[in-house]
DNA sequence: GTCCTATATGTGCATGGTCTAATATAACCA
DNA sequence: TGGTTATATTAGACCATGCACATATAGGAC
């Protein structure tokens, strides 16, 4: 569903073909919205049917042509429109805490070797998010770049959360 | 793809209908994991056809007859097996941080409209498993019971998480 | 010379999930 | 008496996602 709206924001900053879209949902999204390279295309190609997008062929040889997919009027306010409605009620599908709740049944070391393993995976997220912060520099002036800057930032307090949470959690268990 | 664990971890506390299994994971795993009726009565059709549940009929008149499920000894297997099985990577998808991304271009009041409704949610959450690890008392003494509680209080620190990194970014807002 | 990577777009298939609705009766409330 | 809620299962349509594969060429690594 906000796929479609990831990428209208994309183009909003600047046309995309379907290639430069996966890499630049990689390079700048991806550690809150991840995409198939296939379910781009197929939802580039939707965006154009609802007229929310338009296409420009660039003719290339030796290889596919370019389509280079702008924003449209209509869809600049569809994703305006979308960035403003109220947020719809979320379901969760949290498959680690299934475990959790589950894993009981093995015993403590299990029970343990689960979490460690969160942990690692935690610990490696943290990393990853905080180098990126550091790398933007400070001093951010612009809201895009502030709010840019929060979403790294969100993902950095979950991972300390989760954190806390495993060595609370490991402890309850000894 | 947890949700047929899901089950099979319910049916091993207890058999269960289709009917019972959604009151169930209701009333316990509602925090992190929900599951459609209709979705429910599939997976349960698919563990039957898989040998890790098997259904005793109960005939009923005036309504149709409960198909009571219960779990294998192949579907404890099952369970064991995934419950001890590597965490498989997970591909992030966070449709309001992709709100919180695209914002900026609405300005400041929209960014923090979006912000404050994101609080409310926040708040609510955090007050609803609040009361649930208080209803539940004090004193865990089973293993089984302890990770259960550390559900909850996983969900209370993303929480509480989320609320400290939505004053921090409305604060950088201003 | 051969293999891998980058460029670029797509199709097909399977999985997992939501929403809607059909069916049929009993119990409870207004 | 009439409407809602609870009991219980199941089918159909639709949507989003993911994985594998097909196609075709240029350029660099080894």
């Amino acid at each position: 569903m906000s796929l479609k709206f990831a990428i209208l924001g994309v183009l909003e900053l600047k046309p995309h073909t379907g290639y430069d879209l996966k890499k630049t949902i990689e390079a700048s999204v991806a550690h809150f919205w991840s995409a198939d390279q296939s379910q781009i295309y197929r939802t580039l190609a939707l965006l154009v049917a609802d007229g929310l997008a338009e296409v420009e062929v660039i003719t290339q040889d030796g290889r596919p042509d370019r389509r280079l997919h702008r924003i449209t009027p209509t869809g600049l306010t569809a994703l305006h429109g979308w960035l403003a409605s109220p947020l719809p009620p979320e379901t969760p599908h949290d498959a680690f805490l299934v475990r959790v709740f589950f894993v009981g049944e093995l015993g403590i070391p299990a029970a343990t070797a689960l979490l460690q393993a969160r942990r690692a995976e935690a610990d490696a997220v943290l990393f990853r998010l905080t180098a990126l912060v550091g790398q933007d520099g400070g001093e951010a002036v612009d809201l895009a770049h502030t709010l840019r800057r929060a979403t790294l930032r969100n993902g950095i307090r979950h991972a300390a959360a989760e954190l806390a949470w495993l060595a609370e959690t490991v402890e309850a268990l000894s």
